[in-house]
DNA sequence: CGGAAGATTGAGCGTAGTCAAACCGAGTGG
DNA sequence: CCACTCGGTTTGACTACGCTCAATCTTCCG
């Protein structure tokens, strides 16, 4: 029911298409989801921590939407779905577990749309770093001072603009003095002056990881 | 485990933050869940028709994360969450169409992050109506010819444009021979034609309707 | 009939996109 | 150890898509 995966940076944990069979969690690095339009076009859909959950996307209809990526060297826990769902028919908590897990997921996503739909690009910019932040947070690590693990590009894929816009709008947080950017390391110079000034876009808190542990 | 419920338009069938307990499907009539942010710009995150399931978005932590508004006389089938439960822990069947619906309200909402960050305001307009078509389809109706049920703002918010952008847009169409607008009455002249000059924007198929009747 | 909400259209503007060049850092191989 | 390459990042100049604001028109109800 459980199995170790490793990939390098750049190695995909699945592909859109693929027949699902197992969820994954994420025991060390990090990984984007994203799709793929025709034309080449992508967008990337969410970025996965250690301790979340990836590839609940392929529920719908037994096919992943989308393709996951590692960012960097990760390691996952693959958890196959058949005796998942057996075992959620007969544990009420891993019934709740998944279904909290599949409600995240929906409401992330639909917090996202909001920010797709309705924020700026330095509005959309902070939503992010202030997520990660928390999310840093949520595993102990400083909230207020972290590396970025994805390209330029990914964020702004990510948040809906280019890469250079992501460029430009950090360069202005710089200039206002709200944090200090070194390549990809970010540190905050006042997390809650930051996070209030922009608390409209601070609205969505991360999931629980999924009870019980890697086999 | 069942009840009816009948809303005018413009009434509410739940509200962000209202403690989950129902999951509702969609009798006749048609609604729009939406998420508010503190300046008061909204994002309009679906349309609801009939068939179609709507609240699952409350299942993440027991509070609904969106405002479902009706666009019109609307009634609604309400199913109380956890004696769905427990029927979904002994057939089978009920979990199944259960995290299928689960997923698909998450690859629809991914499919539309898609959209808000990747296209096109006409490629926006022109996935929602084809995606409107392929819904009419679905429930026995012309895919050529429908009405719009929701104003020019709803839409523009659903597609993160502005209303004057939809009428632009919509406009264009009209100009280039594609379709016929006649305030909220749409049909197109060559459908075909239409999908195949948009088809990297058709990409996703509705949902199942949720198995059994409403008692 | 009158009022209100929605739809349409136009003019002008601004945010973010495009394109292009320079820069930087990490690997690789001579 | 340095030169070279390659992806990624930064910056600038210019453009354009879609936004804003405002006026007008339409539709729908009371």
């Amino acid at each position: 029911m459980f199995s170790r995966h490793r990939l390098l940076a750049g190695e995909t944990l699945y592909r859109k298409g693929e027949a699902f069979q197992v969820v994954h969690t994420v025991r060390s690095g990090s990984l984007k989801s994203s799709m793929t339009l025709a034309d080449g076009r992508t967008q990337v859909c969410g970025f996965h921590l250690p301790g979340e959950v990836v590839g609940l996307d392929g529920m719908a209809d037994g096919l992943y939407q989308t393709t996951s990526t590692a960012l960097e060297d990760t390691q996952t826990c693959a958890v196959v779905y058949v005796p998942l769902l057996a075992l959620s028919q007969r544990l009420r908590s891993v019934q709740q577990s998944l279904h909290r897990l599949m409600g995240h997921e929906v409401s992330r996503t639909q917090w996202h749309m909001l920010l797709l739909g309705s924020m700026t690009a330095p509005e959309r910019l902070a939503a992010f770093l202030l997520d990660l932040s928390r999310r840093a947070a949520a595993r102990g690590y400083s909230p207020i001072e972290f590396n970025l693990r994805m390209t330029r590009s990914d964020i702004g894929s990510y948040l809906g603009i280019r890469a250079e816009t992501v460029c430009r709008v950090l360069r202005g947080f710089k200039a206002m003095n709200l944090l200090e950017v070194d390549a990809r390391h970010i540190r905050f110079l006042d997390l809650p002056a930051f996070a209030r000034s922009y608390s409209a876009t601070l609205n969505w808190r991360p999931a629980a990881p999924l009870a019980g542990r890697c086999a």
